[in-house]
DNA sequence: TCCAATCAGTTAGGATGCTAACTATATGTC
DNA sequence: GACATATAGTTAGCATCCTAACTGATTGGA
């Protein structure tokens, strides 16, 4: 995450441009502003979906076993593709989610490794649930009050 | 963070617009794009310090106390309210950076309570010889090699 | 057939973040 | 002076993330 709540001034970062060279004054300001609009934003979200019991990361298991209506179920080294997290996590994750009864095991395919996944109604009832504040809180942005 | 690698398509929106209402589907598309972009440039840049030995926080906290220059040292809280980090984090990431030698305890203060930090001369050839770099990575923006 | 290489998923160990509750100092009101 | 309240920082306990190394199943070439 990036926290840093008040960006350098344009003079700061004019310092460091001659300073250093190759500087973008302009573009490296946006960037930074970026970088706090995101982490404000995806800071609020964490804290909607952890007061209803998600992680952001089980939202987005969630999200793609829900949004895929082509298939029944997933593996997790397929969603790990699809969500640019490391295994290690999204097993732990599947675990959670297993436990909780949003997801469970769909019948076993032919491949004795593979454990492919699917969506529970509770979990579908749960996405349907939290989605219209969901895209909300997204359209709003980093800050509530902003429109 | 925010690790949705392929975001839904405009039809997914779409679809979920008619099922809940209020949803600006190009408001949205672009919120989850913007979050995508930070993502991958937030991952980037971390990438980056934590092989330098660093990690975002370590390095937001020298860059507070190496920018300002009207001021010898800071406290732990006034970093915080710049930051948006908990108290806790801030400790502990402290104490790291006391123990790694890139900031000391300045004189202290007539408050008893109060721990005065600033960086050292190590951490100030730290950042002079990160910064470069960082700039650079910043002005890419998420993906590499966009030009 | 056999064995190396690959692939799905898990386990181990460590870093970083959070909230809640704590210690210790400072402040302010009676 | 004494006690309630506020403030600076730490500790405890937990969740989440990472990389590296592992188990077990599958594949493919000699």
């Amino acid at each position: 995450m990036f926290f840093l709540k008040d960006l350098p001034t344009r003079d700061m970062i004019e310092g460091y441009a001659r300073q250093y060279d190759h500087v973008d004054v302009s573009l490296t300001q946006s960037r930074l502003g970026m970088l706090r609009d995101a982490s404000l934003l995806i800071r609020r979200i964490e804290k909607y979906l952890s007061g209803h019991g998600l992680s952001q990361t089980q939202f987005l298991i969630l999200i793609i076993l829900h949004r895929d209506k082509t298939r029944d179920s997933h593996l997790a080294s397929e969603i790990a593709g699809k969500l640019d997290v490391s295994k290690p996590v999204l097993s732990t994750t599947i675990k959670t989610l297993l436990r909780n009864g949003l997801i469970a095991y769909a019948t076993a395919s032919t491949d004795g490794r593979a454990k492919p996944i699917r969506i529970t109604e509770k979990g579908a009832q749960t996405l349907d649930r939290l989605l219209p504040d969901y895209f909300h809180i997204l359209q709003q942005g980093p800050s509530p009050d902003a429109q």
